[in-house]
This record gives structure tokens, sequence and C-alpha cells, in this order.
DNA sequence: CGACGGGACGC
DNA sequence: CGACGGGACGC
């Protein structure tokens, strides 16, 4: 018969349970026939994705059908597709076409149909030296791109950091917003050309509500001249950035887990199969994957053979080889995370996502120290385009530094805060994101702006405690520092994820 | 046209 | 003493 019904059984307690616009524009609005039951829904929805909730309006009195039904997702990427392929099928006997919409929230007391302009285009935060040709590079496995933006200073032509994507269907943004790596801050982008917006609602934190529009015929926003308009899947795109890379430091070599499998900083342009030519010459390769930060843009080989002698042995031989030519190869030990998933595909495709991320914090913690004995020409060329501009630092302190570790994923748990404190300007952030990094487990250091103070976060309380023992009232830059426990987080709502 | 549900379980 | 980051689109 049907579907099962575990996760709409006690719907009462679901609805107590849960915030119904969290995550937002996962509920879906549907416009049903009256004669349509719970159980038809379910049937016909439940295979978009969990569905946690499931209501028929009905006249508080009479009982009364209205023809009305609210359905809640656990992803806003599940209630989309279901409301692409649904709304306007019929559902039950009648044959009418239902609706089916994104419904407003429950916050406000606007009911206006949320269009698919509403749902469609993402607002995030990049890179300063992104391009549009990056941003769509790396949104282009959420969906099809209608064009992304950046925006721009009128004068000077320099990125704010800001850009929009504009996917074709609500589903592709929402994977995207879902997905995509934590230090984009993706979020629905507010609609823009709503004429005489509510800026201000009285409501708290409503986002008030916006007049009625008119007409889908598409979106005023949309860049003229976009260079690669039609969504289309060549992302040659090669020539980003990454010219960093050429001076990437040297390996870490103090006491790495010695595993199988080994992380490779590589240049622009270096493909997967020249990986496989080159780390295919020792024995046992069983494993290579050239991938890319979807943030920094870092390009690193991933590879894996199949005993640790051979891992040993490529490291010892290709770890600062020049490939190509004036480029130096970085390789470093990574954890086998594929090892601790044991057998079944979702589990690997996990893992490898688990040794991707871990890649990618080893390059990022990296990034701060490549400017290390490198010509400063090197930095300023107009292609740089790398997330930062590091400015050469000889030696941050007076003392050695234990080895870099790897930073903690973006998503990892805060388990420990620390209060930094400077007696001048601070130092940059990539300065001292590496000088933190070496006690493992560090998630972000940031300074306020125009602020001689600021935090560090860590996913681990040990390590947190290790970089206050060992950083606290030292000189980083030639700038006293001191490292205490921070206090608990002002806490203020919720960063504001648009509701409708 | 078609917009919001009484019933919780544990400090 | 030193306490909480960065968020919006020309006309």
């Amino acid at each position: 018969m049907a579907s099962p019904d575990r996760d709409v059984r006690g719907s009462h307690r679901g609805y107590h349970a849960m915030n119904l616009d969290d995550p937002p524009n996962s509920r879906l609005f549907l416009v049903v026939s009256k004669t349509t039951s719970e159980a038809d829904i379910r049937e016909k929805f439940s295979r978009f994705g969990e569905l946690q909730d499931l209501w028929i309006v009905k006249d508080k009195h009479t009982k009364e059908h209205k023809g009305i039904a609210f359905i809640k997702y656990a992803r806003a990427s599940e209630a989309c597709r279901a409301m692409e392929e649904m709304n306007g099928q019929p559902l039950s006997g009648d044959g009418k076409p239902i609706k089916a919409m994104v419904a407003q929230s429950r916050a406000s007391n606007n009911h206006r149909d949320l269009e698919d302009e509403d749902l469609t285009r993402i607002f995030l935060m990049i890179p300063k030296t992104y391009t549009e040709e990056d941003l769509r590079e790396n949104f282009q496995e959420y969906g099809d791109i209608e064009y992304c933006s950046i925006l721009k200073d009128k004068n000077t032509k320099d990125s704010k950091g800001f850009g929009y994507v504009r996917f074709l269907k609500p589903s592709q943004a929402a994977l995207a917003i879902e997905n995509c790596d934590k230090r984009f801050k993706a979020i629905l982008a507010d609609p823009k050309n709503r004429s005489s917006q509510i800026q201000h609602s009285h409501m708290e934190h409503a986002h008030g509500g916006y007049p009625p529009y008119g007409g889908r015929e598409g979106y005023s926003d949309m860049p003229r001249m976009q260079g690669s308009f039609p969504p289309s899947a060549h992302a040659m795109s090669g020539d980003f950035t990454h010219q960093r890379n050429a001076t990437v430091p040297p390996a870490q070599t103090p006491d790495p887990a010695i595993s199988r499998c080994l992380s490779v900083a590589v240049a622009v342009g270096v493909t997967k199969e020249q990986m496989l030519s080159l780390f295919g010459i020792i024995p046992g390769l069983e494993y290579c994957d050239v991938q890319r930060d979807p943030y920094t843009g870092y390009r690193f080989a991933y590879l894996k053979y199949n005993n640790p002698a051979s891992a040993i042995y490529a490291r010892e031989k290709l770890n600062r080889f020049e490939y190509p030519p004036g480029f130096q190869l970085t390789v470093n030990f990574i954890e086998d995370a594929e090892a601790a998933a044991s057998g079944s595909n979702p589990l690997g495709m996990m893992a490898l996502q688990l040794v991707t991320a871990q890649m990618m914090a080893t390059v990022a913690s990296n990034y701060g120290n490549m400017a290390q004995g490198v010509p400063q020409q090197a930095f300023n060329t107009p292609k740089m385009g790398m997330a930062t501009t590091p400015t050469a630092e000889p030696q941050y302190l007076n003392f050695k530094l234990p080895p870099r570790q790897p930073l903690a994923s973006q998503d990892s748990e805060m388990k420990e805060r620390l209060f930094l404190v400077f007696s001048g300007m601070p130092p940059s952030q990539e300065a001292l994101t590496d000088v933190f990094c070496r006690y493992g487990n560090l998630i972000e250091v940031y300074v306020l702006p125009q602020k001689n103070y600021g935090y560090a976060k860590f996913a681990d309380g040990d390590c947190a405690k290790d970089a206050m023992d060992s950083l606290h009232g030292q000189e980083v830059c030639g700038v006293k520092m001191k490292v205490l426990p921070a206090d608990p987080p002002k806490d203020e709502a919720r960063k504001r994820q648009r509701t409708n």
C-alpha cells in the first residue's frame, strides 16, 4: 500500500516541537479539492523529502474542509522540488489541478503568492577577488544558472565582496544555499525592484510585506551583457587566480599521521590526468582526483595509495617537486577518512567529503604562510585573485611555532572561543590564522573592523587552551597580544534569514 | 478563488 | 584596561 507514515504520525507533536519557518521556505501552501485527504497528499508528496508536518485546514467549528493544506519538509529544496513537480497537477479524482506554492512564513501576515522570482536568486559573500565566472564555476553544480553578478564600486570597480546568483528553479537556489561552503553565507536574496518595498516594518523581525508586483516576464535585475549567458557546463575557465599555488609553502613534515592518503596543492590548470601520470609512477595508486576549494579557489589533488609505504615514498619523492616547471607541489598526508566509513556507497561519499573538507582546511591554513620567501611581485599581478592578499611575514613570533594543523571544518561546532586583544594595529587575519591553527581544530579567527580585539573559535577545548597558554602575552608581528577565554557570545537573535 | 492547527512529557 | 564581523542591487 502507501508509504509508511513514520514522519507525520502524530503531527501535533511535530507541530509543537518544530519551528515551521525553519528552515525558511520549507513549507508549502496547497490549494486542493475539498475531497482530498491527508493520505492523498502524503502519498503524492512524501517522495520529495522528509514530510515533517501535514495539515489540512478545516473550519474550526463546522470542520468543513476548506480546500487548503500545509505541508512542511525538512529542507527548502525538498519543498521547492515538490512545488515544481506538483503545482498544476491533478491530485485526486476530480482531476482539478492543485496549486502548490511555497508558504509565507507564519510570522508574516502577508499572503502574497511567492513567485519564482522570489526564490531563485541568492545573495552571498565572496572573496574580493572573485569574478562572475568564478561564481558560476562554483555554483553551477547546484543547477542552471541564469546569471551571476558581483557588486562593485562605481568608481574603482573593486568588488564589494557581495554577489548574486540567479538560478532557473527555486529548488536549485535552495540546494545552493543548503550545500555551498558556509563561508559564502548564502541566503535567498530579497527581491529587487519591488517598488516602495516596505523597508522598516513595525514588526520586530518580520520582513514585512511586499506589495504585489506585476508580471513574471523575466527578471528586471538581469545584468545586461553577461559573458557566458546560457547556462552551460563549460567550466574550463581554468585561468582563475592560482598563481599563488606556485608558491605554496614547504610541506609540513612534523608528525602528520601517516596514512595512505595525500593532499597535493597544485597550480592552476593541473589536471587529474597529469597527477595520475605523476603519482602513478609509484605503484599502488588507487584514487586520484583534482578539486578546488569552492571559496578560496585553491586547487588541490587528493590521492590514495593501497599501502602506506607507497604514500610515504610518493611524498618523499614529490613534495616540493617542480611541476609544472616553476611551480612547487606541496604534498601532505591527510587522514584516511574513507577507512572510517566501512564500505557502503553513501558512507564513502560522506567520507570523501570529509577528506575534501580537511584538505581544504589544510590548504587554507597554509596560505597565510605562502608569501614567505616569495617575491612580492608575485602577489601584485592583476590576475592574482586569491581570497586575500597576504603580505610577507618573515616571522610572526619570537619563538618557534608548532607545525601547522588543518583548520576544523566550517561546520563544526564551536567548543571554545578566545578573546584576543592587541596593543596596537592587529596583524592580518591571515597571519593570525596561521598562528592559531598551530594548536589544532581552529575554526576561524577574526578581528573586528577598526578595533584592536578579536576572537578565535575552536572546535576543541584542549586545543584552545593550548593556544591560549602558548600565545597569551606574546608578540605577533611585533604587536603584543592577550589571549583570554571569551565571555559567552552576546546572544542576539539569529543571523537574518529571509523568511518572507 | 485560497493563508495558519488546542493537547505538549519534563529544569 | 579590552567584549562581540562582513549583508544589497545606477537611471
